[in-house]
DNA sequence: ACGTTATACCTCGACACCGATGTATGTTGG
DNA sequence: CCAACATACATCGGTGTCGAGGTATAACGT
């Protein structure tokens, strides 16, 4: 997930470090903050395997910065990340907001259709936090107010984003043709 | 979060790792496994941390059983982990959701209330995933129909969310009175 | 008789992540 | 004048997680 916001802002203009950081900040910071002690040793990773090369630069504003930028291969990896996506990162929102925010990297609509075809298939799929036996439960049948919203919201989030697929859906087959 | 969900399950009923195991994948399975490797070696953790207690009995089906109980510290410390919550498990989904499924073992409504209240707390400040400069960005104003489909989605979870905490708080400050 | 599946538990190595800590520079405020 | 803060990068130890693999028993189908 770190990995792919990497490559997904590199993927616009070179960045250093420090700024790239800031905008992994807002882009999932609220929710699940990234220590500098992940971001650095992934750019690193990312680096050491050929993704993307460094460029000294004198500080504008204090110590030198370490410019980043993609390299061709970083370029076809991160289409690859966002094609072939594992299993984890349609399901688990975390990781599936952080692919949508970078999904138009990957220019083919039909590409991109194939992988919001993967999520939609993983939403309809009946699935509930809670069971009695092999059932699951509806929010109605539950006496605990705390599980009855966990099944409320998650109705919620599932019903906003079913619709907003089939549109997505909808417009990104009309491309094709 | 795990070992929240081991504690919470158990603050229940005794239960052998095994069916444990099919607890947990019932609870968040569908959107983030965990693996034997990681369930086994959690059990044992909060085994040495005199949190449970292990009992071997013969298998009922097949290889003899360990059965778990928490203990008295354990009781305490699920309780402890569940009013002290880390400021991780308010703002992410998934953690928040595990956190929602015992909440009710929390005895105390308004120490249930409390909980709630920082979930609202963090629900209730201005945050996007998309900015421009500090100004937080509205679906309407991206271009990008994946990025909007992010903050589609969220505005609808949030709206779910916060509709859900107000009521169930009214309701759990009414029992106070 | 034999392979497969389900039950039931466990170890090991690899690795990502985190908090704490360190280094260095330039700007701002008291 | 100096502390505090922001910029900018980095290391290190501890730990949680995972995939691969292992052990053992019992039931079931063929």
């Amino acid at each position: 997930m770190l990995e792919l916001a990497i490559l997904g802002f590199l993927y616009d203009a070179p960045l250093h470090g420090y700024v790239l950081r800031r905008h992994i900040a807002a882009l999932t910071g609220h929710v699940r903050p990234v220590a500098e002690s992940t971001l650095y040793p992934a750019i690193k990773r990312l680096e050491k395997a050929g993704l993307l090369v460094r460029a000294t630069e004198p500080g504008a504003v204090a110590a030198p910065r370490h410019v980043l930028s993609l390299t061709e291969e970083g370029r076809t990896e991160l289409k690859r990340r966002l094609a072939e996506p594992a299993q984890r990162e349609i399901t688990d929102e975390n990781h599936w907001f952080a692919l949508l925010a970078f999904l138009r990297h990957l220019a083919d609509p039909s590409a991109q259709a194939a992988v919001l075809r993967r999520r939609l298939a993983f939403l309809e799929e009946p699935a509930s936090f809670f069971y009695e036996g092999d059932r699951p439960l509806r929010a109605e049948e539950l006496d605990d107010p705390f599980r009855r919203g966990v099944l409320t919201i998650a109705r919620a989030t599932s019903r906003a984003e079913l619709a907003w697929l089939r549109d997505t859906l909808a417009s990104l087959d009309g491309v094709d043709r």
